[in-house]
DNA sequence: CTTTCGATTTGAATCGATTCAATATCGATA
DNA sequence: TATCGATATTGAATCGATTCAAATCGAAAG
């Protein structure tokens, strides 16, 4: 069952025409007089001969026809974190429509990171840089292949990235809420620093590592700000965008004297966590409390009640990263992509205003 | 940016060494002395070598270090289906923990399939054969590569596969419910022939072509029967595991003069699509009727009730077909492998017995 | 009976590495 | 000083295809 041992020269001779003939029935029919081409069909069926290795062909030709995903998590990732989902499903529909493979590639550890994208059989690569992007960039730049960083937390500028207009997002769904009515307000931040979980104030914000939490944060600064909210007085507690720690964040949140009626969630998971908690609670979503998300996972939807959020163009991403990699035309300048105010039922008019 | 053209043979000779002394720098580093590796490399660096292309390695080689994971589907199938994605989750795992590669292969138009095998850069195959199994299984055979088949719907002996036993499962399904003491039972079917949606008798069960839907009707029949419930009075709707084929089972169902209470559901997807309908016509889970399902994916325990289902053990599936595939060590005969019953909140003692 | 042209076919070079038998080097031992 | 071993390095063969300039063939044209 392994792999036969019949090579193309095994079928050429066999066949009695030269190897050129031979390769050219396979991978050029049309050039080969039809006698001659079923001959070394029929011969080549005979012998059981699976046709033109893919290494052999490779090593001429240069390309795969795939393109790798990569990032610094457990492999598993891509089909847990709905925000990777969504992303991939949307890769997946371009890499169909192009006839490009798809293969997968990460590792938690440095090391073994490091060995997968060294020995991925890929013409280029796109970063999910959600964590440990750097280390992700700089390992990639050594395998001299095109790629892309994708959510990239960092604004080096030698670095083609497409990234979505965080901050102003952020911004706008602040706004949402507030024009609703809403007055008290919690966020739930993803990482903004290594390692860290729990409260963090102004200063923690300003100096944070991870762009993406903290233009989302200033985003929600500015627009309540515009409504009279001043910043300090917006608790902010920053979690690993999992359970646990979400659910220490609400903790958190709801023990303060006057709790908010608002809940801005840098991430449709954490709003997802968040709504489930505050049900558990017997608070009801959105009378009590109104939830707006981050990213527009399909999962969103499909809750009852839908979860308001601000929803990335998932399609267009993948559209331009595929474009990007395959065609080695990334982007010179760092592409930013708008996101837009998707509104479901998991945000209202704040019960006192009624 | 794109892949340089400096090769292994100009390093070796800008830095005065022969080839076979350069390759060894890179792939046995230990058997040269540390002077001339040193100096090896520092050329290397100087003259922006990439590293050993893994072409050229691959070509000797022989092995690619991954495995393709098929199916007859788009691509996007692998991110959306909750099997699929439990599935390549557990996969993933197994993978990662060997430094194995995973790449995604599939398409939904035979030709396109066909080149996608054909031309995957991997060293042996999954099939997941939902669908479209012996299409898959018989292009996957041309080319020669080891592989297993998942969820094979066919009873071939010359095809390595691992399954679970749908007949035993189904049973122990249907005979928790009884034991409930429920007495009016509806069955929502995976599909069990091509291009079919609607209600089933017993002859077009017992002359199914998918085996996999077919064994689970089965089992339910042994077990119900066991309680007195004739096969024939046991009503049966077939879907296509998606939203309206599903609702439209529902309707059929329930809109029979005594509608049944138990409702037995021949996949996860099938059961959570089955109590968001419920639901929405105001029927409770599990006071008015319970729900089983059957896969034991992630997202049923997720949901408020959890859902009550057969359990795959996804892990231990991945596990064995990895290691087959990798060792071309397919078994000789089938595979069985059991599912267990996991209880959660969506399956109760029937009303009226309380 | 040549020429000429187009369509096929051939044979050898090439892609970029790995591998291994043969050789070179050098210090230690007899 | 000659010999032996261990270690390091070399050079050529090899993996399995593609490619392309050159050779061949047949038929049509002169």
């Amino acid at each position: 069952m392994a792999k036969g041992t019949v090579r193309l020269a095994d079928v050429a001779k066999a066949a009695g025409v030269s190897q050129g003939t031979a390769s050219n029935v396979f991978s050029r029919p049309d050039v080969v007089r039809e006698e001659v081409r079923e001959h070394v069909l029929e011969t080549a069926k005979r012998l059981g001969y699976a046709g033109p290795s893919l290494t052999g062909r490779l090593l001429r030709a240069g390309k795969v026809n795939a393109i790798g995903v990569a990032a610094v998590e457990p492999l598993a990732y891509f089909f847990d974190d709905p925000w990777a989902r969504a992303l991939l499903a949307a890769v997946s529909q371009v890499c169909d429509a192009s006839g490009t493979g798809l293969a997968l590639v990460s590792a938690k550890d440095r090391q073994t990171l490091d060995w997968n994208i060294k020995s991925a059989l890929v013409d280029g690569f796109i970063l999910l840089c959600v964590e440990g992007g750097e280390k992700l960039v700089q390992l990639t730049r050594e395998r001299q292949l095109p790629f892309i960083a994708l959510a990239l937390n960092d604004d080096d500028p030698s670095i083609a990235s497409i990234s979505v207009d965080n901050l102003g997002g952020a911004a706008v769904a602040a706004r949402h809420l507030a024009e609703l009515g809403h007055k008290r307000f919690g966020v739930l931040a993803t990482e903004l620093s290594d390692d860290h979980v729990g409260p963090v104030g102004v200063a923690e914000i300003e100096r944070a590592i991870y762009s993406t939490s903290r233009d989302r944060a200033l985003g929600y600064w500015q627009a309540l700000e515009a409504f009279g909210i001043r910043r300090e007085n917006v608790p902010i507690y920053e979690t690993t965008n999992d359970k646990p720690s979400v659910e220490a964040g609400l903790d958190f949140l709801f023990s303060a004297p006057e709790p908010p009626t608002a809940i801005l969630a840098m991430s449709d998971n954490i709003a997802l966590l968040a709504i489930n908690w505050l049900r558990a609670r017997g608070l009801s979503v959105p009378q009590d409390v109104s939830v707006i998300g981050f990213d527009g996972v399909p999962e969103g939807g499909m809750v009852e009640p839908g979860l308001t959020t601000m929803a990335q163009p998932f399609a267009e991403i993948a559209q331009r990263a595929v474009k990007a990699v395959l065609e080695d035309a990334v982007p010179v300048e760092r592409e930013m992509i708008d996101v837009t105010l998707v509104v479901r039922g998991s945000t209202a008019v704040p019960k006192d205003n009624r």
